[in-house]
DNA sequence: CGCCGTTTGTAAATCCATGTAACAGGCGCG
DNA sequence: CGCGCCTGTTACATGGATTTACAAACGGCG
C-alpha cells in the first residue's frame, strides 16, 4: 500500500512539528506549512491525500481556504478549531469539510479521524467519488435530493414540504451529530431564532409524523434536551 | 517472552528507588530518571515499552512532556499525579496518556495498571487503533453510538433518555475508572454541580434499573463512596 | 457491637424544555 | 378575490430532568 500524503496548515510552528512527527510515526508522509499561500504552493507542487487545516490563520482564514479548496478539488479536509463553539460556525456554514476537531485535541484522536476520513475516501467506489450525492439511505428510508422526495421502506413516495426537506437533508448530511435549533434554522431558513422560537420543533414534529417516528420513543430523529436534534441512524450516501 | 522495559520519570528519589525495586521484582527491566531532560536522553539511548510520568516535575512539567512524547511516538504513558483532582485536568484535557494514577498509590495498583496497559498495547491490532468506535460491548450489553440505543444481552432494544445515554456513554469510554459526580455532570451537561446536587445519583439509579442492575449489589455500575461511579466491566469497542 | 454523622438510593414534587393542536398570516394560482 | 398549501406563532399538555425529602446503608469510633 502506498504511503499517504498529508498536508498540515497551521501557523503554530510547535504544533506543526508535533503533528509532523506524530503522523509521520503513524506511517504517513507529512508536509506542514504556515498559511494559505504556502498551502497553495505545496498543493501545486505535488499531490496530497488530505489537508489538515487550522481555522485561525494569518492572512486568509481557514474557512475561506476550505471553501476555495473545496471549489477547486475534492481533496478531503479536516478542520481544526480553537474552541468548541466554533464548530457550530463550521457546521453552520456548511463549509464542506469532511470532519472537525476542537483544540486542544489528543493526537490519537486526530490520527483516528485522519484514518477514518481516508478510509471513507478510498472506499468510495471510484465512479461515485466524483459524483454528487443524490440519495441518502437510512433505516430503510431514502431521501432523493434531486426529486426532493422521501421514499418509505415500503417504497411509497412521501411528499415533503420545502422546510421539511431541508431539515431532513441537513440531518442526513450530519448523521449522529446533534444539531442545535439555531443551526437548523440557519441552514434551512438562513435566519436567527426569535425569542421563544418554536418553528424547528414544529417542523421536527411534522417530519416525525411522516417518518412514522413516535416522539415518545423516536428511533430516527432523537431529541437531545437543551441541545437539539440528531438523526440516529446509519446513513448511506449514493 | 522478552523482558519489558519501563522508564520512570519522577523527581522523588525515594519513590524512584521503591518503584525500581518493586517493578523489577515483578519481572520488568526498570530505569528511573528525575526530569524531562534525562527522560529524553534515556529514550534516545535505548527503547522502552512504557513511560511512567509524574506530573509535578522540576523544569518542564509532566503534562507538557506527555504531549511531546505523544507527538513523537506512540509509546504508552502512565501519568502519576499528586492529588486526585488533577486527574480531572488530565481526563478533561484528554492528553493522550494511557492511564492515570493518583498519589499516594498502592504499588500493586500501579503494577496492575502497567500490566494492563502493556497487554492492551501488545494485543491491539494496529489497524483497530484508528477505527471509529461506534459500539461499546460490556457484559452482553451493547451501546450503539450511532443509534443511541442500548441492546440488552437478549437482543431487546432498551430506550435511553438523552441524559441516560450520555452518562452511560462516558462510563463506557472510561471503564473501570471512577468518575466523580462533577466529572459526569461536566461531561454530560457541561455544568457545575449546584449545592446538594443529586441529579447524577438519580440518573444512575434509572440507568441501573434499565441495565437490570441491583443497586444493593451492582454488577455493572458500582458506587464508590465519596468518589463517584465506575462501570465495572470489560468493555470492547467496535 | 451499637451509636451517630455522613453518604447514597429513590419516590415524589417541581420545574421547564419539548410536543403539538389550533390558529393566523403569507403566497401562489386561477 | 377565494382557495389551498405551507410556515410560523401561540397556548396548553406532556413528560424528562432536577430538586427535595426522607429512608437506608455505610463507616468511624468508643
Amino acid at each position: 500500500m502506498k504511503q499517504e500524503r498529508l498536508l498540515i496548515v497551521d501557523d503554530d510552528a510547535e504544533l506543526r512539528d508535533l503533528l509532523r512527527e506524530y503522523l509521520g510515526q503513524a506511517g504517513f508522509q507529512v508536509a506542514a506549512v504556515a498559511d494559505g499561500r504556502e498551502m497553495q504552493h505545496a498543493l501545486a507542487a505535488s499531490p496530497f491525500d488530505l489537508v489538515i487545516l487550522d481555522i485561525m490563520l494569518p492572512g486568509e482564514d481557514g474557512l475561506a481556504l476550505c471553501r476555495r479548496l473545496r471549489a477547486a478539488s475534492r481533496i478531503p479536509i479536516l478542520m481544526l478549531t480553537a474552541r468548541g463553539d466554533e464548530i457550530d460556525r463550521i457546521v453552520g456554514l456548511e463549509m464542506g469539510a469532511d470532519d472537525y476537531l476542537a483544540k486542544p485535541f489528543n493526537p490519537r484522536e486526530l490520527l483516528a479521524r485522519v484514518r477514518s476520513i481516508l478510509r471513507r475516501a478510498n472506499s468510495l467506489p471510484e465512479n461515485l467519488a466524483g459524483e454528487d450525492v443524490h440519495r441518502f439511505r437510512f433505516a430503510g428510508w431514502g431521501l432523493d435530493t434531486r426529486t426532493r422526495q422521501l421514499l418509505s421502506p415500503t417504497g411509497v413516495v412521501v411528499d415533503l414540504s420545502g422546510a421539511e426537506y431541508k431539515i431532513l437533508h441537513v440531518l442526513a448530511e450530519h448523521p449522529n451529530r446533534v444539531l442545535s435549533r439555531d443551526q437548523l434554522l440557519e441552514f434551512t431558513q438562513g435566519r436567527e431564532a426569535t425569542a421563544y422560537d418554536r418553528s424547528i420543533d414544529v417542523q421536527i414534529g411534522r417530519l416525525r409524523r411522516k417518518l412514522d417516528d413516535d416522539p415518545r420513543e423516536p428511533r430516527l430523529i432523537k431529541t437531545v434536551r437543551n441541545e437539539g436534534y440528531v438523526l440516529a441512524a446509519v446513513v448511506d450516501k449514493e
